[in-house]
RNA sequence: GCUCGGAUGGUGGAAUGGUAGACACGAAGGACUUAAAAUCCUUUGGUCAUUGCGACUGUGUGGGUUCAAGUCCCACUCCGAGUACCA
């Protein structure tokens, strides 16, 4: 009997539906395990084989761990709003929910081919109502809560009036957007709108002014991982900056317990260090330089203020609230012509244009060390968002303010004994002080870490500022100008003060609109909703959530997706808590990653959920890049020559479609019949073939190097499909793909089957399996159990092959050996495994079955090798027993080394004996 | 610029400091076949020797530690990823 994957495999997915075998429930009787997926945005161009590399990992896992006996909960689901479908609104008018449906049932379709374990019945979709309702109730929760600076956890904003009630700010430890204090009698003496107003720099979801990233193109705002150089991630549209009032979330607060918590988590260095640099921890003091004429002070962060002595000017951002302030008469109309200037420029435009660029504003500043005035400048290489948008300038040893004080011709003061600054500056931070001493704070002839550490102290001795650690990470613009997302659960009154909804009214589902555009007076298109009012009557909120929105608390739902009560009930969040092993890509770690730690931590502070961290291990798949083929036209003509010709012509290289090149060899037919422009094309051939060039890039449709799994499912099956992606190199390593190899797996997959028919009868039989077979499968149960652990899937379908291969030659076909191997198989190869799991005469599911004990007995040889070396070259080999100890071998070494007289009466120095069968004599 | 990875045959890739190149693809030769496909067998890092069993060399480059280095240390070259006027 052949091996029929088509039947085989139709068959077993039918069986396991049936069966329900993948229903997953709470189970308190054994432990749990939790297995997820990034879940998908579900794309028009469908699945290609890049994508279910990540899936078949963790189903692989997943399969493992049941083996094993643990309960896991393995889901899947859709991040199903989200711009290409609105774009493909605004374009077509189709409703951006058809598209999502449609691209959704096909998705599923692809997925179901590949005959992964998902329990179905928990499926979630982020734009479903019942699911939403829990990220609107979340944001409720956000909007009254604050962050406790001293608690270092979100409160409820109750608490926080109840406060200011009493005290006033004095000792109110929050974590806010201003530096605003006042007493509880301002508070209870002030009016209802400044009450509100103020009460919004506190909360954690509140509505502020925000420098945005602003695309015109997409009509929207974007947060800071959705923008790239400058450019929007999805579509490459040109971004700028600009001011805007937006509802944000303050994930800045959690920038500390987000930085303590990756020291908890399984992940790996390189995730955690681009998490750590996108929140961007900084160390050092904020400190007060008194202005001249005037009794404020400009406040400065700097992380060097052992340099304090060389610096020679300030600069203000031009968004910064000082610059007003400091701008004299005589400047006004220069400093308003560079800020307009700079407004002008896109963000993109800002990068490239490295230009140095700033004005004078006319006032001075006084050193607090060194009492010199020195002037302040407005320049936009200085950032509003960090630190206090004030920096004090030390040209000497900050690239940046050298750059600027050579173009205005500033003094620049070297800090350091024998630092070369004739070119550039002296950025390092190591050294000898120089010129750095006067009669209050002396620096010399310390090491420049010495002097920092000597410089806090003194600035807060005198307070003239104070140590602050400064963090890069920024609150989340969380508004969008856009149709296809979560409605805010929000309603503005007629003093136009925002409200949340009650609970009761969620979720608020997403209007209809007659279309998908702003409005005709520039709102968002919910402005287009009729009736878009709340049941008293007040007018909603006409931005959505964005993106991030819904994949933020996803992994929760999945515990208890039915609870219309709850976003998860207690007893489920209790026994599944959080995700055990986490599979993705690497591009959502300073998106997807970030919210998802920030929003679980704010659950976790109201008491909603019992884990702190929501991912406890997680491995970033690689990318699956497309390997594109490419033919050459003579220029002018429509000849294609073959790649080792192609030198001798001018020629144009083109993209040709993967799929009618075979082995880079192209098919002249189907390349004729692919484009009418080719059907009279002509050929230079090599050796009678068209060789075709190659080259690894993005897979995608303008490239014609897509693979699509339904093609190779069709063409071999879904289990040479999964074992091939798992064997084509480290699961985190980006590869591309390349379906050549992919006959390797097949044919391994038949000689499986060849173990256990000849021609149509079943050869298995109930010998008592020979030693050498118990050794075979004993090795493959230490291997695959170790590999899979460590998620080093590739080599274990190599050991696989292997064992197969001693099982063929040994003609070995014995019922217990073929059972622990299907067992063993079955995470990898479902399908087949499952039929000759039954073809063996078992009843259960293989997925039922348990998972091989290793027992190292089998191993065991009966002698082993050792080679004798003298100084580390070989010389002749003895044999001893198995479980000699290290000490006899030496000795029989030593004996028969004097007796082959390679002593020669010399003692050895020095005698090494290592396990891997290699004695050294070093003489 | 900074941070983190990586570099091994024609290709994808194996190697707790211990016989480098497992396993697979491709290629070459052979068996079966009228023929092809499929299947099976042999060879396959390089150079030299192939009527011998072999010899030498070899993991990006240059040093170092070690009886022993693809693996550890230092310097460099190249490639990839993240981030970027973050003071």
């Amino acid at each position: 009997m052949e091996y029929n994957f088509k039947e085989i495999e139709k068959r077993w997915q039918q069986y396991w539906k049936d069966n329900k075998t993948y229903k997953t429930e709470l189970d308190n009787s054994r432990p749990k395990f939790y297995v997820l997926d990034m879940f998908p945005y579900p794309s028009g161009a469908g699945l290609h084989v890049g994508h279910p590399l990540g899936y078949i990992a963790s189903d692989i896992y997943s399969r493992y761990k049941r083996l094993q006996g643990f309960n896991v909960l393995h889901p899947m689901g859709y991040d199903a709003y989200g711009l290409p479908a609105e774009q493909y609104a605004i374009q077509t008018g189709q409703h951006p929910e058809i598209t999502t449906v449609t691209n959704i049932n096909r998705y599923r379709e692809q997925l179901d081919k590949i005959g992964f374990c998902y329990d179905w019945n928990r499926e979630i979709r982020t734009c479903d109502p019942k699911y939403y309702k829990w990220t609107q109730w979340a944001f409720i929760k956000m909007f009254n809560s604050y962050f406790n600076t001293k608690l270092n956890k979100a409160c409820p904003i109750s608490e926080l009036i109840e406060h200011f009630e009493k005290y006033g700010t004095q000792g109110s430890n929050v974590s806010t957007n201003t530096g605003h204090e006042f007493t509880a009698e301002q508070w209870n003496n002030a009016s209802d709108d400044d009450k509100y107003k103020a009460l919004m720099n506190y909360r954690i979801a509140y509505l502020g002014d925000s420098m945005v990233n602003w695309c015109p193109k997409l009509g929207t705002v974007l947060a800071n991982d959705e923008v790239s150089e400058g450019v929007s991630l999805r579509g490459g549209y040109p971004v700028e900056q600009k001011v805007m009032f937006q509802w944000c979330l303050r994930v800045s607060a959690y920038a500390n317990r987000l930085l303590k918590g990756l020291e908890t988590v399984d992940w790996t260095e390189s995730l955690k260090e681009t998490q750590k640099n996108w929140i961007g921890y900084s160390e050092g003091a904020e400190m007060k330089f008194p202005l001249v004429g005037s009794d404020e002070d400009l406040l400065i962060f700097t992380t060097r203020a052992d340099t304090i002595f060389g610096v020679t000017f300030m600069v203000l951002a031009p968004e910064s609230c000082y610059t007003a302030k400091v701008t004299t008469e005589e400047q006004k109309n220069a400093v308003e012509e560079y800020i307009k200037n700079t407004k002008k420029k896109t963000e993109r435009e800002r990068i490239i244009d490295k230009k140095v660029s700033g004005v004078f504003s006319g006032s001075y500043a006084v050193n607090p060390v060194t009492g010199k005035q020195i002037p302040i400048y407005i320049s936009d290489y200085v950032l509003a968002g960090y630190g206090t948008g004030a920096i004090m300038a030390v040209p000497a040893h900050d690239s940046r303010d050298y750059a600027f004080a050579r173009y205005f011709n500033l003094p620049i003061i070297p800090l350091i004994e024998n630092c070369d600054i004739s070119n550039e500056s002296f950025d390092a931070k190591e050294g000898i002080m120089t010129n750095s001493s006067n009669e209050i704070l002396q620096l010399n002839g310390l090491e420049v870490k010495e002097a920092i550490a000597k410089t806090k102290l003194f600035i807060e001795e005198k307070c003239i500022g104070k140590v602050k650690v400064n963090y890069r990470l920024r609150d989340a613009i969380f508004s969008r100008q856009r149709y296809w997302g979560e409605p805010f659960p929000i309603y503005y009154d007629d003093k136009n003060q925002a409200h949340v909804l009650d609970e009761k009214y969620l979720p608020l589902e997403l209007p209809e609109v007659d279309k998908f555009l702003p409005t005709e007076s520039g709102e968002p298109p919910l402005g287009r909703a009729e009736n878009w009012k709340d049941a008293e009557g007040h007018r909603l909120e006409l931005c959505t959530m964005p993106g991030f929105a819904g994949s933020s608390a996803y992994y929760l739902r999945y515990m208890d997706p039915h609870n219309d009560k709850e976003l998860v009930s207690k007893e489920n969040n209790e026994y599944w808590r959080n995700v055990d092993l986490y599979v993705g890509g690497t591009e959502h770690a300073t998106g997807h990653l970030i919210y998802s730690r920030f929003w679980n931590k704010f659950l976790f502070d109201c008491g909603y959920v019992c884990e702190e961290e929501p991912f406890k291990k997680l491995i970033n798949q690689g990318m699956i890049q497309g390997r594109s083929n490419f033919v050459y036209r003579i220029k002018d003509t429509n000849t294609f020559v073959s790649l080792g010709l192609k030198d001798k012509y001018d020629t144009t290289q083109i993209h040709v479609d993967v799929n009618i090149v075979d082995n880079d060899i192209l098919d002249t037919d189907k390349f004729k019949a692919w484009r009418p422009e080719f059907n009279d094309a002509e050929f230079i051939l090599e050796n009678d073939k068209y060789i075709c060039g190659w080259a690894v890039e993005k897979m995608s449709k303008s490239m014609f190097n897509v693979v699509n799994p339904d093609d190779i499912v069709d063409k071999y099956g879904a289990d040479t499909l999964r074992l091939y992606e798992m064997f084509l190199g480290p699961l985190e390593q980006s590869k591309p793909w390349d379906t050549k190899g992919i006959d390797g797996v097949n044919r391994f997959l038949k000689r499986l089957w060849g173990l256990f028919y000849k021609n149509d009868d079943i050869i298995v039989n109930d010998d008592k399996p020979s030693a050498e077979a118990l050794k075979s499968l004993h090795k493959l149960i230490k291997k695959v159990t170790w590999d899979i652990e460590h998620f080093s899937y590739n080599t274990s379908i190599s050991a696989f092959m292997i064992c197969v291969n001693e099982l063929n030659a040994m003609k070995c076909a014995n019922r217990q050996i073929l059972k622990n191997l299907i067992v063993l198989l079955a995470p990898f190869a479902p399908h087949i495994a499952e039929e000759l799991w039954h073809i063996i005469g078992e009843n259960i599911s293989v997925c039922d079955a348990e998972w091989p004990k290793f027992d190292e007995q089998y191993l065991k040889e009966n002698n082993v090798n050792y080679t004798v070396s003298f100084n580390g070259k070989p010389r002749y080999t003895i044999e001893v027993a198995t479980g000699t100890s290290k000490e006899e071998v030496e000795k029989i070494a030593l004996a028969n080394s004097a007796a082959e007289k390679w002593l020669d009466n010399k003692i050895p120095k020095k005698i090494i004996v290592v396990p891997n069968k290699i004695v050294n004599i070093v003489i």
